[in-house]
DNA sequence: TATTGTTATACTCTATAACTATA
DNA sequence: TATAGTTATAGAGTATAACAATA
């Protein structure tokens, strides 16, 4: 049942050190046995990519994010984004800000509620996200080509049941 | 063999749009269907569990990576520890310094090359790390609780497929 | 009294340039 | 000429406190 590298043990450092040693080769086993080391190994290499390709956009990951969600639920509030992608409203304001200047979206009055904003995306927001999210689409296969369809179909249930 | 969801269709958007709606649930699915997405959710839901648990050695999961590392490699270099973990020198140095001010590490000189210096855990490291190291295995205990023994097997094999 | 959005600001993390000593 | 380690600093990312308007 053991799925972790073992951990240090007293013993193994109880002989007397050896004042200056060579690291021929670095083992990393205990690391690389850790489900958060990697999951944060994979995603690095994964939203590195994202970062250089979306450039072309001018949207980083958290951008994407927000527009993302901005073209699919369009009228949505400024706290169901912070909610949705885990930001904290003072950061999300200065994001806003620069998409609205980008002229990506628009703020336009809440129906109900007169304290909250509904966010839409404008037409050039849309358009931006058409090709955005096709891109976003390509690369998701790029980034599981050394895995089967089974594979990553099944990866992404199984870091699904992790953070839910 | 679709396995994201469906991108932005032009046609969604061919309609005038309303003016003013409420979202009533949003709808996350493309983004789910990411693996950075999920991967980078999925990493953040652990490592912020590990950050809280390993406060009390005062080890953030770098600092812990940085002394799992110099523990299991007694003698490793910057240089070494800067490859295997993807630091940049000059905020390795820092680390270092306040590890090495903490009694944790010792740097002596490296026995082949005067230009490099050997990185060792002090007896107060070793000691620091045992239990540390115990902590994260009880951490990927829990971290995986919502999994089977053989699908967190998979799921370490998959990251792992990702990234290397 | 609580929530939405906002401003200002602090803190942490990551990245770059430039330097020294040695290979 | 290249590499190991270092210093200083810039930039990006994240977090906290306090406020106005509205529920």
């Amino acid at each position: 049942m053991l799925r972790t590298a073992p951990v240090l043990s007293a013993v193994e450092f109880s002989a007397e050190r050896p004042q200056a040693r060579r690291v021929e080769r670095v083992d990393s086993r205990f690391l690389e046995s850790l489900m958060g080391y990697n999951a944060r190994r994979a995603s690095l290499a994964i939203i590195e990519r994202f970062l250089r390709e979306m450039a072309v956009y001018e949207l980083r990951p958290v951008d994407f994010s927000v527009m993302s969600l901005v073209v699919h639920n369009p009228g949505i509030t400024s706290s169901q984004l912070c909610a949705a992608l885990g930001l904290l409203p003072p950061n999300l304001v200065v994001m806003l800000n620069a998409l609205q200047k980008r002229k990506l979206i628009e703020r336009l009055p809440h129906p109900h509620d007169r304290r909250a904003i509904g966010l839409y995306p404008s037409g050039a927001g849309i358009t931006l996200m058409l090709s955005a999210e096709k891109t976003a689409a390509r690369l998701e296969g790029e980034a599981t080509a050394k895995l089967t369809t089974a594979e990553a179909k099944t990866l992404l249930r199984l870091l699904r049941k992790i953070y839910l």
